[in-house]
DNA sequence: CGGGCGCGCCAAGATCCCGTCAAGGCGGTC
DNA sequence: GACCGCCTTGACGGGATCTTGGCGCGCCCG
């Protein structure tokens, strides 16, 4: 969830900024004089900053100089003032976006979700970890205890699949229409041929495989180390 | 230097920017339809590209799904236009920031900075290290022991494009609309000759690549020394 | 208890993909 | 105007990969 500080010494401001974002479904906080602001930012770490200009104590333009010392979180800035000189100073200062009071609340939203856009992609990190090896999504790649293991690309289809469903239960026709597409839903020997292959490389016993789990009649599940199972203990003899 | 690409198809106002835009020291291209535009953001790699709502042909806002669907240089929108409904529509497609017409041109030249300098830190992020040779993204060039290598603007841009994702498998459609632009995504050819010419003057033996993989029918990646191994990065507590 | 079905396993042929080389065209520079 | 470097394009082995068929075994069902 996107995480957003507003910052603003109006209450009715705060209120009816806090109000429409967390409809929207962000999750907000706030606060109402500069020294606060910085602290928030240090402590909530958010996703967004939205900061008035007029702040009673420190400036706005010293809050912007203050966290960008330390943090690149982006920051909008709402004013009253339209002048150029003051929107250079903020934006010099290291704001990202200027916007005039008034504004229309749908204009600032989208300003919002444009800077949320951008801080977004660092935050998909997906890894599945199984027993004996990890499959990294997002670099495509899988390795167990000796290293990095190859795939050939309808291996890693097969397992990305299973992956991405991880201690879900994936039917046949599932696995062969995402890797072979719809008109392979009924050549279930694929799917003999590629779990053998990969149990091959992946299992340190494949003829008694642990994470590449077939479910008779069904299809085939990727089991996690922690997902799977009921919490305590006994393995299944 | 900054590369700066302006999208509009009023000569004086392209005049009045470019010229703005070259006496600050900004490396200016321009363009006068959205196709043009398409194809410039695909040759030209600008930092920063300015673009104007009122487009003959395709319309600005296609021009911005159009790029954001292969690239993420910021964009700036200019328009006549201030309903909100128009801010939100381009802001959504993938704007990083409106302004209306008329509008103060230390204005747009502060937001022209600060929309510079967010991608200034990721080029500043440095060097990647891979086996027998360092790639530095900001410096923009390539070493190795016997000293600097001289590598033509588009092995460059492919290996910068490996390097931005190091350790990351990038798909041959990835490169290639990187590279070449999306209209060559299946030009898996060029990948070939220009895999191979890296090759030749990075690796140690080309005909066994240490850093430069080959995913078979999948893309390529750029191993470095460490590896793999997830450095997520988050600022200092 | 017997039969059928589904799964694991193996091996061989056909196909696709990659690396490599070389030549032609284009634009920029001297 | 000539030269040079770079990009584009086509063709050609060699090797990895996908496809395909067949066989035996265990489990479920009749």
């Amino acid at each position: 969830m996107t995480r957003v500080l507003v910052v603003d010494d109006e209450p009715q401001i705060v209120r009816a900024l806090v109000t429409n974002l967390r409809v929207r479904g962000y999750e907000v906080a706030s606060a109402s004089t500069g020294e606060e602001a910085v602290e928030r930012v240090a402590r909530g770490r958010p996703d967004v900053v939205i900061v008035d200009l007029g702040l009673p104590g420190i400036d706005g333009v010293e809050v912007i100089e203050a966290v960008r010392g330390w943090s690149s979180v982006p920051i909008i800035v709402l004013s009253v003032r339209d002048a150029e000189r003051d929107k250079v100073r903020a934006l010099d200062a290291g704001a990202d976006d200027y916007v005039t009071k008034p504004f229309g609340i749908e204009e600032l939203l989208a300003r919002v979700r444009a800077a949320a856009r951008r801080v977004a992609p660092a935050a998909e990190a997906a890894a599945v970890v199984a027993a004996d090896f990890v499959v990294d999504l997002a670099a495509r790649h899988v390795r167990n205890a000796s290293g990095e293991v190859r795939l050939t690309p309808t291996e890693w289809h097969v397992l990305e699949t299973l992956a991405r469903h991880h201690d879900k239960l994936v039917t046949q026709r599932q696995l062969l229409q995402q890797v072979w597409g719809p008109a392979y839903e009924t050549e279930t020997n694929y799917l003999r041929v590629y779990m053998a292959q990969l149990r091959r490389k992946l299992e340190p016993d494949p003829s008694r495989p642990r994470s590449l789990i077939t479910e008779p009649g069904i299809g085939y599940r990727l089991r996690t180390r922690e997902g799977g199972q009921p919490t305590s203990g006994g393995p299944p003899a």
